[in-house]
DNA sequence: CATCTAACCTATTCAAGGC
DNA sequence: GCCTTGAATAGGTTAGATG
C-alpha cells in the first residue's frame, strides 16, 4: 500500500488507437505547415487533413508534440535554436491567428449528455474502441468525445481539490471495489 | 536496450451561449 | 455580468516502432 498510482492503473487497462504512421510525403507537408504557422487554426487544420489523407485530430496532436519539441529543445540548446531560426517575430500575438479560428462549439444534447455522464461513471479512462462506440451511439466524432472526457475529468480533479469530501456523495460511486 | 515520437494525460486559459 | 462548459494551449508521461 505504500505505492499509489491510481491513475496509473486506469490507464493501464484502457487501450489506446494504433499509432500513426506518417508518410514521408505526410511530413514534409506537415513540417513546412508548422514552420509557416505553427499555430494553424481549425480551417488549416481540416485543409491540412484532407490535404494529406488524414485525420484532423491526428494532425491537431502532430502540432501539439512538435511544438513541445521545439520548445523542449529551445530550453536544452538555447542559442542553436537563436542562430538556425530568426525568432524576429515576438509570441505575443501568436493566438490571434488560432483563436480568430477555432472549431465551433459543439452543442450536446441532453440526451446526449446524459449517455456520456453514464460512460464516464462507468469509467472515466475509455479506450479507443469504448470512445468510438460512444462516437457512433450519439452520433459525434470521437474526437470531441476525448476533449469532452478530457475536461470532464479535470474540472472533476479541480472540484475535488475546493471540496475534498462534499464531492464523494455526488458522485455516488455505487461500488470501487479493490 | 536507447532513441524517437504518436498517443494520452492534467492543468489552465480562452470564449460561446445561457441565465 | 457571471457561470457553465467546449476548445485550445503548455508541459509532462506512456508506449509502439526502429536501429
Amino acid at each position: 500500500m505504500a505505492q499509489n498510482n491510481s491513475a496509473n492503473n486506469m490507464i493501464a487497462t484502457h487501450q489506446r488507437r494504433n499509432r500513426t504512421k506518417f508518410t514521408a510525403d505526410q511530413l514534409k507537408i506537415l513540417i513546412n505547415t508548422f514552420n509557416q504557422k505553427p499555430y494553424p487554426g481549425h480551417a488549416t487544420k481540416q485543409k491540412l487533413a484532407l490535404e494529406i489523407n488524414a485525420e484532423e485530430s491526428r494532425i491537431q496532436i502532430w502540432f501539439q508534440n512538435r511544438r513541445a519539441r521545439q520548445s523542449f529543445q529551445r530550453r536544452t540548446e538555447p542559442e542553436q535554436a537563436l542562430e538556425s531560426s530568426q525568432a524576429h517575430r515576438q509570441h505575443l500575438p501568436v493566438e490571434s491567428q488560432a483563436t480568430l479560428d477555432r472549431r465551433c462549439r459543439t452543442c450536446y444534447t441532453s440526451s446526449q449528455l446524459r449517455t456520456l455522464i453514464k460512460a464516464f461513471k462507468n469509467n472515466p479512462y475509455p479506450g479507443i474502441d469504448s470512445r468510438e462506440q460512444l462516437a457512433k451511439e450519439i452520433g459525434v466524432p470521437e474526437s470531441r468525445v476525448q476533449v469532452w472526457f478530457q475536461n470532464r475529468r479535470s474540472r472533476l480533479f479541480a472540484q475535488r481539490k475546493r471540496e475534498p469530501d462534499e464531492i464523494l456523495e455526488q458522485i455516488q460511486d455505487e461500488g470501487q471495489n479493490p
